[in-house]
DNA sequence: TTGAATTTGGAATGATTATTCCAATCAGAT
DNA sequence: ATCTGATTGGAATAATCATTCCAAATTCAA
């Protein structure tokens, strides 16, 4: 909360007023930024074009963004998954639903490739759908352990491979 | 701390002149976790026979531990990397250090089955191996957050499609 | 058995952080 | 200009742990 107030240009006061406690305050943060960042990001990607290009954008804008821009936070939805979760239902049900629409965003792409012959049609959209959604998952981890260009790529190509 | 003095069946003054202060209480954990529960996991997967069946067994174990046993603890290794990692240079050489140990046995395998035939010569043992180790971490944070059969057991299925 | 070292229960202290309070100031509507 | 309500700075309080301390009990080697 200190840090909250040492940055955010508002009161210790106001932030209590406006947001109530700590925990209500990181629900609506979590909410806010899984309705507005996961989604807003997932449907510009949907928009961008091809099947592929959406989904390999996906994997390629991760890696991209650690290793050009050094940003190590990762995604508060992942780290909210491993950390918190576990711990509190309310939480684990934003999280869940978060990481269930990578899961459909993964799938749908798979299907529209398909569809326009993009990717081929012994590709199981269901399967693969998952296996991107940990491969994704396990970059974003990797991003803030492993933070090596060699490795990240590693996995952005071979998120690529599983759709050959 | 105190949930540990709960737990643990030795008193407080006793944990804090045995293992000092809390944070070198957690690395003398988490040293302890990855140079035996985790290597030692990996060398007797390593050792239960095939390549392939070693690969797929770490997944299926993972699987079947939180499908059977309902743990959903997950990875100490896997939780610290997210949570602590970037926070704390002595943490994260520990967890890097242990990933990529991960990755390491992931790659000797794979050279391994290319070597008995059980593997396709076209399957690049490093970049696959980094494959695994992103997919391997994900099943770990879905465990966690996403507990669900069907989900995991795709996550399981895919890793062994990679090897094929 | 005796004595040194360790362990125990549990109180006491310290450190950090969350949360509330209040008087003073400020912004915007009427 | 005035009133109302929000915002500020910052002190005060509360809650949660981490850590230390100590006297009594216990272990263990000589």
């Amino acid at each position: 909360m200190q840090d909250l107030v040492d940055c955010m240009q508002i009161n210790r006061g106001s932030l209590y007023a406006t947001f109530g406690d700590k925990r209500s305050l990181f629900l609506q943060a979590l909410r806010r930024y899984d309705e507005r960042h996961r989604a807003d990001w997932v449907a510009a990607l949907e928009a961008s074009g091809g099947a592929k290009t959406a989904v390999i954008g996906a994997f390629d804008s991760v890696v991209d963004t650690v290793l050009y821009d050094g940003a190590r936070d990762g995604c508060l939805l992942v780290n909210t998954a491993l950390e918190l979760s576990p711990h509190d239902s309310e939480v684990s049900a934003i999280v869940a639903q978060g990481l269930s629409e990578m899961e459909d965003f993964f799938r749908r792409m798979i299907e529209k490739g398909r569809r326009t012959g993009e990717i081929p049609a012994q590709i199981d959209p269901t399967e693969t759908a998952r296996a991107l959604l940990s491969l994704f998952i396990g970059l974003r981890v990797l991003s803030r352990s492993r933070p090596e260009a060699m490795l990240l790529r590693s996995v952005a190509r071979q998120a690529k491979k599983l759709l050959e």
